[in-house]
RNA sequence: GCGUCAUUGGUGAAGUGGUUAACACGCUAGUUUGUGGCACUAGUACGCAAGAGUUCGAUUCUCUUAUGACGCCCCA
C-alpha cells in the first residue's frame, strides 16, 4: 500500500469541514480589516529564501524543501509565507500603488523539513497577513488586533499575547553584543544547546527550556534596556493603541522569535490550554523594515503575522469550541424498483438546483438500509418514492424527527420543503440562550450573551 | 539530525513461541409479502506494518526499513 509521506496529513470529513470553517473566519475578518488576499507560489527560487529568511536560521540550512527542476533551476517549496509575499511586493512593483500601505492576507501551505511531533508536520497550512509600506505603529496594533480578533472570532478563549520588542537595528546590535558579553563568563553555567547557541544565534539562549530557571538566564541583560530611545518612544506608542483598542498583552523579553528579519515589535500568540503539548504557539510576527530592501526592493516598512492552521484547529478541539458546521441533509429519497430509481434521479436534480441539500441511494441497500442511511446523514425529510403514489402525481414525505408522513402532490414538493425546511430554522434557536435565530449557530445580535463568535461586538 | 514508545479486521481493542487470533462497535442480510432506528439470528481478517533472521515452529524473540505519537534541536 501506498502510504502518505510523512509529516503530511490528510484532512477529510468533519474536520475538513473545521478547516472550511476556519477559512471562511479568516475570510471575513480580513474582510473587514480591508486585507486583500494573496496568493504567490508554493515554490520559488532556492535564493529567496536563503536571502530573506536568513542563511544562518535552520528552517533554510536543514529544513527546506530544496530541488532542481529539469530545467537545472534550484527551487525550494516555501517554508513561510513572507518571503513570497514581499517578492511579489517588489516585482510587481506595488510600491507604486497610490494605494499605500498594502494591505495583504495568505492562506496555504508550507513545507519544512523536519521531524514531525505535536503541532508540527512537515506539510503545514498558515494564514499570515502583511502590511507593507508603513512605519506607523498604528499597523504594528492593527497587526495584533486583526490576529487577535480572528482566534475570538473563532471562539477561542484561553489565548496569550506576548509582546516584545528587538529595536531598531542598533539596538538590536548592542543588545548583542550586551548579550555575548553577559553570557561569556557564565558559559560553563549554560546547557550544551546554550553554549552553541551564544555562537550562532544569542538571542535564542533566553528562551532556553532547560535552563529557564538558571539565574544567570535570568539575570541577563533584557531587550528593551538597550532599545534607543526612538525605538523605546516607538514600542511604547505600539502598547498605547493596543490599550486603545483594548488587546490584552503581555511583555516578555523573552520573545526573540526566529527568523532573522525581525525587528522592533515582535509577538507570539499563545494557546493557554491544558494537553497542547509544546508547541503551543498558535502564531507570531513582527516588524520587518530591512527586508524588501534587502531583496531589492525600495526601503520599504514591514509588518506581518502567521499563524498554523493546524494548530488552530487543535485549539479549537481542546477549548471544546463549537463549530457551526452543516452535517444534517434536507431530504433523503429513497426508492426500490427501477422506476422509482428513475424517478428519484429526476426529483434529486431538481430540488438540489431549487436548492435544497439532497441526496439518495447508490449502493442497492434494501429499504430498511435506506433507512439507517438517512440517519446516519441526518436527513431531516425522507421521501419513499412508491410507484402506485407516482402514478397519481403524489409522494410521500416524512418528517425524521417527528415521524409525522404525509402525501402531497409532486407539484407541491418544492412548496412544500421551502415552508417546512424554513419554519425549522427559525425553531432553531441558538444554544447560546440569546433567544435569536441565526443559521450556523452564528449570532449576529450585539446583546447575545453566548461565548461564540462575537467578542468584538462587546458581547 | 537525536531520543522514547508504538504499529493486530471498516473502527476500538484483548491475546499467545505451536491445532479454528477473544470481545465490542460498525456494516450486510433475514425474522418483518415496500417504512427503518429496539430485539434475535447469520455473515463479515487470503491473518497480527514491510522485509530478513533465530527456531522443529513466530503475530508473539532479534535486526533493518517505513509510518505514527510524544520530546530535544529549531520553529507556527
Amino acid at each position: 500500500m501506498i502510504q502518505r509521506q510523512k509529516g503530511c496529513n490528510d484532512i477529510y470529513g468533519r474536520e475538513a469541514k473545521v478547516w472550511k470553517y476556519i477559512d471562511t473566519v479568516i475570510d471575513a475578518m480580513m474582510e473587514k480589516y480591508n486585507y486583500n488576499y494573496i496568493r504567490t507560489p508554493i515554490f520559488e527560487a532556492t535564493e529567496l529564501f536563503h536571502r530573506g529568511v536568513g542563511e544562518t536560521t535552520d528552517i533554510v540550512t536543514k529544513e527546506s524543501y530544496d530541488f532542481e527542476d529539469k530545467g537545472g533551476r534550484k527551487i525550494t517549496l516555501r517554508p513561510e509565507g513572507t518571503a513570497g509575499v514581499v517578492r511579489s511586493f517588489i516585482e510587481n512593483k506595488m510600491y507604486g500603488d497610490p494605494n499605500q500601505p498594502v494591505k495583504v492576507y495568505y492562506n496555504g501551505t508550507m513545507y519544512r523539513y523536519e521531524r514531525p511531533q505535536s503541532g508540527r508536520d512537515r506539510e503545514l497550512t498558515q494564514f499570515g497577513m502583511e502590511i507593507l509600506g508603513s512605519d506607523d505603529p498604528l499597523t504594528d496594533a492593527e497587526i495584533i488586533s486583526a490576529a487577535v480578533n480572528v482566534f475570538k472570532m473563532l471562539g477561542l478563549k484561553e489565548i496569550k499575547v506576548n509582546l516584545n520588542s528587538l529595536g531598531d537595528n542598533e539596538s538590536r546590535d548592542n543588545y548583542r553584543k550586551a548579550l555575548v558579553d553577559y553570557f561569556k563568563p557564565h558559559i560553563n553555567e549554560l546547557c550544551e544547546d546554550c553554549v552553541e547557541r551564544l555562537e550562532k544565534n544569542p538571542l535564542r539562549i533566553l528562551d532556553c527550556k532547560v535552563d529557564a530557571e538558571n539565574e544567570v538566564l535570568k539575570n541577563a541583560p533584557k531587550t528593551l534596556d538597550y532599545l534607543t530611545e526612538e525605538s523605546r518612544d516607538r514600542f511604547e506608542k505600539v502598547q498605547e493603541y493596543l490599550e486603545i483598542m483594548q488587546i490584552d498583552y503581555t511583555i516578555n523579553p523573552n520573545i526573540v522569535r526566529g527568523l532573522d528579519y525581525y525587528n522592533h515589535t515582535v509577538f507570539e500568540i499563545e494557546a493557554k490550554v491544558e494537553g497542547f503539548g509544546s508547541n503551543n504557539v498558535l502564531g507570531g510576527g513582527g516588524r520587518y523594515n530591512g527586508l524588501v530592501n534587502q531583496l531589492d526592493g525600495p526601503e520599504t516598512p514591514c509588518v506581518g503575522f502567521a499563524s498554523g492552521i493546524g494548530r488552530l484547529v487543535k485549539a479549537l478541539e481542546l477549548e471544546e469550541v463549537k463549530v457551526p458546521i452543516v452535517e444534517d441533509i434536507d431530504l433523503f429519497i429513497m426508492y426500490v424498483n427501477e422506476e422509482e430509481k428513475k424517478y428519484a434521479a429526476y426529483l434529486t436534480q431538481e430540488l438540489r438546483l431549487a436548492g435544497f441539500i439532497v441526496d439518495t441511494e447508490y449502493t442497492g441497500r434494501s429499504l430498511k438500509g435506506q433507512f439507517k442511511q438517512a440517519d446516519r446523514l441526518n436527513a431531516k425529510y425522507i421521501c419513499v418514492l412508491n410507484s402506485e403514489d407516482l402514478d397519481n402525481n403524489e409522494v410521500k414525505i416524512k418528517n425524521n424527527k417527528t415521524k409525522e408522513e404525509e402525501v402531497i402532490s409532486l407539484d407541491a414538493l418544492i412548496y412544500y420543503l421551502d415552508e417546512k425546511l424554513t419554519t425549522e430554522v427559525e425553531d432553531d434557536e441558538c444554544d447560546c440562550g440569546c433567544g435569536h435565530h441565526h443559521e450556523h449557530g452564528e449570532c449576529e445580535h450585539g446583546e447575545c450573551k453566548c461565548s461564540h463568535h462575537h467578542e468584538e461586538k462587546g458581547e
